[in-house]
DNA sequence: AGTTTCTGATTGACAGACCAGTCAGAATCT
DNA sequence: AGATTCTGACTGGTCTGTCAATCAGAAACT
């Protein structure tokens, strides 16, 4: 058994952060594939590799991991969209690109999430867990969403309310999202965000082209 | 005690539809209050005032009775824009803004139902169950939708895939109706519809106004 | 009309399964 | 040694589905 390939111990013992981020992410693919319903302890400690009782150890209750997975996805998302933000162009036109874009990003956009967020959506509504871990954030970006309208409004010299247009804009990249988790229509998320561009080019003509920022 | 008036004692025999249908009215607005996760048949049984060993009376299974009241939404939400089509004038725009309008009208667009949609979108993408009962009317709502956007295009010269159009319009109708759900930002559905109106009236300017159909 | 029979709805109690949370003790680290 | 992480078994509670008994009304019969 001496082997001198210490085949790197997985440390049995892993730091505070790190287990609960391991927790967090099996909990994570339970949800997308079971359902909130039917998410249980004990598949989320068999998804991670540790025991039942390990899972209470970290999470007081089965509720406070659920919401500590929300804040997590919450916290996911808005760093997505800000460092997209951070790293695209200073015009409005610019910017509202990077935040549609944002939300197709390998990273955010894949089949697990989605269907986490989704099953996030259709059980929080009852208890205020949504609003809890969600509200701050998703306020952040109807925020920002509505300021580059806005912005894009004045000084393209568009017409129309730019708090509709966000919330047309904001509601699409949301229901493409849903078509994503529906298996039956599975178009890519190039289409997805093709479809977003679809909706920017009928607001704003003079800026956005079927292929994105003209 | 032996008042004239009967006051209609209330039969405690229902005929088998009857009951069926009470039943999944309960369901559906203890689905909306207390979410899919925490809906047992004993709150089900509770609130349509029968003993809970008559639900798995009537409906085999849990599984069958949530079956059966997600059929039951899908089909009361196909008449409602099959009617409401039948009712509108033959031009594509008229039966266009028609369609959109028929997602809010009070009978469809109520804080219970749009709960319970929400309910079912999220826990239902796990199983094949939304795709079994709704798979079908979700189907004929995209093509008919597909369809009056591609007649309107053509008929009105305008550019743009009618495919896509189509799909910008029906997630903003989903759209919507998730945010209305959501206690934080409660808009009215006047301001749902105009929403949808804005979205319209960026694709279709020339048949669309602020207000609905021009 | 009155009685009996039949059918199917309805109830309440029960059994089996499952699950969240607890805990005593083992393993591991400092 | 002391502190922290971790395990696996156990508990108390809850939920679903079943079943035998009951009951209301319809149908058939006298």
């Amino acid at each position: 058994m001496s082997h001198l390939a210490p085949t790197i111990p997985p440390p049995r013992k892993l730091s505070r952060e790190t287990r609960r981020t391991q927790v967090i992410e099996a909990t994570i693919e339970v949800v997308a594939t079971q359902g909130y319903a039917r998410t249980t302890l004990t598949d989320v400690a068999r998804k991670a590799g540790i025991s039942h009782g390990l899972v209470n150890f970290h999470f007081k209750t089965k509720d406070a991991l659920l919401a500590e997975t929300l804040g997590y996805l919450s916290e996911e998302y808005r760093q997505n969209w800000a460092s997209a933000l951070a790293a695209a162009g200073p015009s409005p036109a610019e910017q509202l690109a990077a935040m549609l874009r944002a939300d197709f990003e390998p990273a955010i956009c894949t089949p697990t999430r989605l269907a986490a967020w989704l099953s996030f959506w259709g059980e929080a509504q009852s208890r205020p867990l949504y609003q809890d871990r969600c509200g701050e954030n998703e306020q952040l970006y109807t925020n920002k969403l509505e300021q580059l309208c806005a912005d894009l409004v004045r000084q393209g010299g568009y017409h129309g309310d730019p708090i509709l247009i966000a919330r047309v804009l904001r509601v699409t990249c949301e229901g493409v999202w849903v078509d994503l988790s529906s298996i039956i229509n599975p178009y890519t998320p190039a289409e997805a965000l093709q479809t977003v561009h679809a909706a920017a080019m009928a607001f704003f003509p003079k800026h956005f082209g079927a292929t994105g920022l003209l």
